[in-house]
DNA sequence: ACTGGCACTCTATTAGCCGGAGTGCCAGCA
DNA sequence: TGCTGGCACTCCGGCTAATAGAGTGCCAGT
């Protein structure tokens, strides 16, 4: 075998080994387990060339090596060959999936089935608002002078909010502002909804004027500004499973991570299509998550993306079967939605 | 002082240093930190007795005193006045739900405020359905052949289902079906509605039965039997406060029990009005949180219950102060939905 | 009924001592 | 040039022994 692929070959089995045992691996070791072919000594060898080059690194001096971040970054590009599914987590993703019967059961599903696929810490975003259109808008008296506002996407989520009115408000006034913005919005793309409510308020007649652009306002928050992300987390207790080995002894920074949800949303956002995105220790840019990578993937009807879904858990971990996992269901998810 | 109102004071005390200190306490710490008047030897054989009586042990041989659960019981039952809460925390929790606005809203700051005052695990349940009742049923056409259910309830809850209808379904029969089922269910206790879709499927002429009836199992089953809880969580990083101490070692059965919807309703269920219930070490009954204690209440409009809300954190807890936050949190929630 | 004194027990900490795993280097060999 | 076996070296982890200290239980005295 050509050196310099023997050596990558070495990375590889470092990994591998380490991923499963959680322990250095030393050049003894490697040799027995994996038939590179050639001797402990040379191995050695290899492994001091890849200490140098940053791939892998000693706890301490006469310890085995463990994959640096590099490393395994390396390892995901270039080593890694996406290992199909296996049929029991193939039927594993229907059985739990059918039956899902609204957004929040897909969600919630979702979220559970990648926890317990991958043993790891699932997150799963809703779909994002920004990239539904409006389907509906529903305006609901629960007052003299209140409204609640209802927003049905064609993602299927259902938003809600209260609208406080200016002044009591008749029953067909309602359906007069109901039957408006429905006119206007209905079918919108959210992104391009502000524009929109604007000339909804300008095109009022005086009377309305004052109720229509009270309602004008919740929508923009609504639509756009507030807390448009939502998402569903399973698998937290997945964190203790390395014991106190992974997460450098206190995972006390990365559940509070966990409770973030403008976190989690940059975990798992900005993704591109049909691709799924592994970050490696601290090439996530947070802090309490230095020890952490995180596996997500964008989800959406056919090529498209309204969200995004991953997983979390320690740097050592199974990437390929992860990466395999996480693709998997972000797919499975994306023909459920298409389906609606 | 009476001896026997003295045995007492020295539970108090170990109790209240105990959850100081996380520290096993001795009869010469106790005096000099409490003015008991009294002698190290005098409160070791009150310590002795109490230990005969089950309500402290030591961990080992000539080790200070710990307070078992039965301690614990005895020191909440008997022994606490209810502090009441400090200016700052008031101020706290107006700061913190000030501008809540909607249901949402307000179960997600309560349940964010009381994990940080408390420093504890806090769950909070979304207002029962089967506490409600319906305020407006909405039918929003999806395809030909379905229809979103979105129900709203007086305690602002909005729950969405889709109903897959049995063929292609009309505009105009949509509009008729939804006055009817509002007719009939609107102002409705959730609890009454059954019996109530029964009839509405009865009164139909031939032509509509079959949607009708299609509409009225979807009724009943989001109204009724499926997932009609829902639930907050927010703290989970407090489990990681008091090191490997609390817990004893493994919070891994802690996460576990609390991603199970089902167990932590248990823990905040069936409260008594007006009341603050506490569950010290496995008087709750759950496996995997036998070290953990349960404060929690009812909270709604007056002194009704409309859902629960609680905290969660090692049976070593600052009982008074936990206690006294919910309670005061519970209130306020209750005030804030009696407005709406 | 309380107190001071005292002997006893048990833990947690520290120091010191291997054994073993693993390395790095070097000289020899294809 | 690249691989191998051999060897000395390093460092960790686990074991034991010794020690200091905290806390108790009991008893005799007030």
């Amino acid at each position: 075998m050509n050196p310099d692929d023997r050596k990558l070959e070495v990375l590889r089995a470092i990994v591998e080994d380490y991923v499963e045992t959680q322990e250095p691996v030393g050049s003894k070791a490697l040799v027995d387990r994996h038939k590179l072919g050639v001797s402990p000594a040379t191995v050695r060898n290899d492994m001091a060339v890849l200490e140098e080059e940053g791939y892998i690194r000693q706890p301490h001096t006469s310890a085995g090596r463990v994959p640096t971040d590099a490393g395994y970054r390396l390892f995901v590009d270039r080593l890694t060959k996406i290992k199909p599914l296996s049929p029991a987590e193939r039927r594993a993703i229907e059985r739990f999936m059918i039956g899902a019967v609204d957004l929040d059961d897909v969600v919630h599903r979702t979220v559970r089935l990648l926890a317990q696929l991958t043993r790891q810490v699932a997150v799963v975003q809703y779909p994002s608002l920004s990239r539904s259109a409006v389907r509906h808008l529903e305006l609901v008296p629960i007052s003299t002078t209140r409204l609640m506002l209802v927003m049905i996407t064609d993602t299927g989520r259902v938003e809600q909010r209260l609208v406080e009115m200016p002044g009591p408000i008749a029953d067909g006034e309602v359906w007069e502002l109901r039957l408006r913005v429905n006119e206007k919005l209905a079918g919108q793309k959210l992104a391009d909804t502000p524009s929109l409510v604007q000339k909804l308020v300008e095109e009022c007649d005086t009377g309305r004027r004052a109720a229509m652009t009270c309602l004008a306002s919740v929508l923009l928050e609504t639509l756009v500004e507030r807390s448009e992300e939502r998402l569903a987390l399973a698998g937290t207790a997945n964190l203790t499973r390395g014991g106190v080995l992974d997460f450098q002894g206190t995972l006390r920074p990365v559940l509070e991570a966990l409770e973030e949800e403008v976190i989690l949303l940059k975990l798992i956002g900005d993704l591109e299509p049909r691709t799924t995105r592994v970050l490696i220790g601290d090439e996530n840019q947070i802090d309490n998550l230095r020890s952490a990578s995180v596996v997500s993937s964008g989800y959406g009807p056919g090529t498209t993306i309204v969200g995004g879904l991953g997983v979390l858990g320690p740097t050592r971990m199974d990437y390929p079967g992860t990466i395999a996992t996480v693709r998997a269901v972000a797919r499975y998810v994306g023909d459920l939605l298409a389906q609606n």
